[in-house]
DNA sequence: AACCTGATTGTTCGC
DNA sequence: GCGAACAATCAGGTT
């Protein structure tokens, strides 16, 4: 399948409007607005990435720029199927859940950690506990 | 010297 | 519903 050209598609990747503005790529700097604002959780293709970085600089120590890593991360992504993306995904999903506690925290904070204590949160996102697998794939126990 | 860019995809939020 | 931006990484490049 041919699918064209994935960065056609892509907004920020083409454009570097992303860190352009005030401080957006700023991670790790001072700027700590919100110390307790919780950073988005790594999607499945991050946590994927998280181990396969530490591989691809083992077999590529001289490896230039993130980017090398991000295609070929990107690549063996796409590579995957679903039943390997699985354990992945479903770690993500798992993210998911304890950053929706964080947000909610979160937004209460900023709603009501000043001092007025009553909000209400009319948003509720449920999130399933039920880790449970839709298809049969198997798991892998470790 | 310090900030910014590059590249991947996914997820999440805001309007 | 869609769009826009950000999540890690790491060294180089630019100001």
């Amino acid at each position: 399948m041919k699918g064209g050209k994935t960065k056609s598609d892509s907004i920020q990747t083409g454009n570097k409007l992303k860190s352009k503005g005030a401080g957006v790529g700023k991670r790790a700097k001072k700027a700590v607005k919100d110390p307790n604002k919780p950073k988005r959780p790594p999607s499945a293709f991050f946590v994927f990435m998280e181990g396969f970085r530490k591989q691809y600089k083992e077999e590529n120590p001289d490896n230039k720029s993130v980017a090398a890593v991000g295609k070929a991360g990107g690549a063996k992504w796409k590579s995957m199927t679903d039943a390997e993306k699985a354990p992945y995904v479903q770690k993500a999903e798992k993210r998911k859940t304890e950053y929706n506690k964080n947000i909610q925290a979160y937004n209460l904070k900023l709603a009501g950690g000043g001092g007025n204590d009553d909000e209400s949160d009319k948003s509720k996102s449920e999130v399933n506990d039920d880790e449970e697998v839709a298809s049969g794939e198997e798991e892998d126990e470790d």
